[in-house]
DNA sequence: TTCAGGCATAAGCCCTCCTTATGGGCCGTG
DNA sequence: CACGGCCCATAAGGAGGGCTTATGCCTGAA
């Protein structure tokens, strides 16, 4: 399609020739455009003069000492220096845009408990960056969505995609020591019944008892919260023995707000997963949320 | 300086890439932008990756059907289509006008004599082109000076530049028809010194005279009007015998107003010249001023 | 006169950018 | 449900644009 090319030729100038010429024109100099531009005088000198050979008009005029613009090049240049401000705006904008906003895909369950408890820390000490969280559960496709960096559960080998185990998604019982201490403390699991049991009907409490070699949990009263926050806090509470995903809260059990009396967990399979395009690994805010999600787990 | 170069570099984007993207986000379709652009849709995509990884981020998401821009897309896509179309703009305008006006640099003697009486037909042939005359007896460097094309007298032979010949500085006596039939006719040079002779302190006469192999003109009253065309009205008028350079009055001379008595004709060796810089040979303008003086000339 | 500064030009090489070829994902259709 | 079409991504390979080095010319200053 020479045809086309050539009308788009028509239309435009050789970019590279009138990128040459902006500077050229600012410092009436071939020597010191070039030296901007990071090349030798020889180079800008060659592409002036493919442009004027272009334009088909002198766009300077070579006097001793200096050079000038012709009539034609004053007519280009202010428009030609306009233009490139304005993309040398949009780009650094879009830079800049691109770096002030992080937008992280996350699963609800991982939002609402731990996400929610540590994000501050993060915009504490990345204030100039905007988190935006688009909360969940698909599957996000990075090329589809316009997601940075995304938070997934499953086992981790996903095809295309730069991946960092954040914790197993087990699971094992909690409570306040206050309420243990009511029973004398909870020495072993069949203790946990005599306790107030915190969404009895999970399925999880029924996978732990059976790894426990007790019998299934038996039917009882109780409230279904849904997110393990909400139960925590209830344990921490006192009302009750929850049983969630350790990782969650490793501050209160560092704290003593909640103790996980056996080492006994369960584990459906799952792991949490911080993933992102390996292309853009060392994109600064990606870099800088995988830095600070990782040394927040590993225990801060 | 590989220094200057990189800083030049995250200041502006590459602008190739940047060319794409602003026909890819204009059509949203990688083929057709690349249909615009005279190129594969390959060469789109690769542009586009380049472009996204120096952002630092995606610029479009890849959808089944279609692709839209990413919210950095977006922010970038109008300042970039603004840019180019200044930069087309101006590119167009410089053309345009580097199209419209012709800048003639012309001897004083050659304006007065031939272009006054001849240009009206160029801008009759050419209403679009404006012709700007730069009267003066230097010779102008078109490096130096913003002229398109000159008028020059000499020898011809002058480095860099293309030259027509356009004819002989030579000279010859001229009078009216009315004027020489009054005395009979004017049969041999000797006649002419019985009719008026209009400057006859002009160095030209001597030497005509000398190369008829009359004696030397004596001292006789007369006007010097220093420019021919005034000589030739009024040799036109009958007022005497003018000794002018004959190409300037084929018009006269075809339609009788003025009669050459004599073949002779002096000849101090200069001739008049079209230059013009030999890169230039193809700009319009420049070939339609060529083509038309040169056609001018050659009789009509 | 010589020197220094600045642009033009020539030759040559490298690297960018484009092309061709191929594959994958998604949609509509028979 | 399989098939073909549309569109984008990717790989490999080649051509040419554009840069560099080297050199020359011109001019103005010392």
């Amino acid at each position: 399609m020479p045809e086309l090319k050539s009308r788009q030729v028509s239309q435009l100038p050789p970019l590279q020739a009138i990128r040459v010429f902006e500077a050229v024109a600012r410092h009436l100099s071939f020597t010191k455009a070039a030296g901007e531009l990071g090349m030798t005088q020889a180079a800008a000198s060659y592409q002036i003069k493919l442009l004027e050979e272009r334009v088909g008009a002198p766009l300077f005029l070579r006097r001793p000492r200096q050079i000038v613009l012709t009539e034609a090049g004053q007519r280009m240049a202010p428009a030609v220096s306009e233009a490139f401000a304005l993309l040398g705006g949009a780009y650094a904008a879009a830079r800049s845009g691109a770096d002030g906003v992080l937008c992280v895909s996350t699963l609800l369950t991982f939002a609402s408990n731990w996400l929610a408890q540590h994000l501050g820390s993060f915009q504490v000490a990345h204030p100039s960056l905007a988190v935006r969280l688009d909360t969940s559960n698909r599957l996000v496709d990075f090329a589809r969505e316009d997601i940075d960096i995304a938070i997934r559960s499953g086992g981790g080998n996903w095809p295309g995609v730069e991946v960092h185990k954040l914790f197993n998604a087990d699971f094992t019982p909690m409570l306040s020591p206050k309420l243990a201490a009511t029973i004398g403390g909870v020495k072993e699991p069949a203790d946990l019944l005599r306790l107030p049991i915190l969404d009895p009907g999970d399925i999880w409490w029924r996978d732990w008892f059976i790894a426990a070699g007790l019998p299934e949990l038996a039917k009882r009263p109780g409230s279904s919260m849904g997110a393990q926050a909400y139960e925590a806090n209830a344990a921490i509470a006192g009302q009750g023995v929850a049983i969630v995903t350790a990782a969650f809260f490793k501050a209160e059990l560092a704290d003593g707000r909640l103790i996980q009396p056996f080492d006994l967990v369960g584990d459906d399979g799952h792991a949490y997963w911080l993933v992102y395009p390996p292309a853009r690994r060392n994109v600064p805010k990606i870099r800088a949320f995988r830095e600070w999600i990782l040394a927040e787990i590993a225990g801060q």
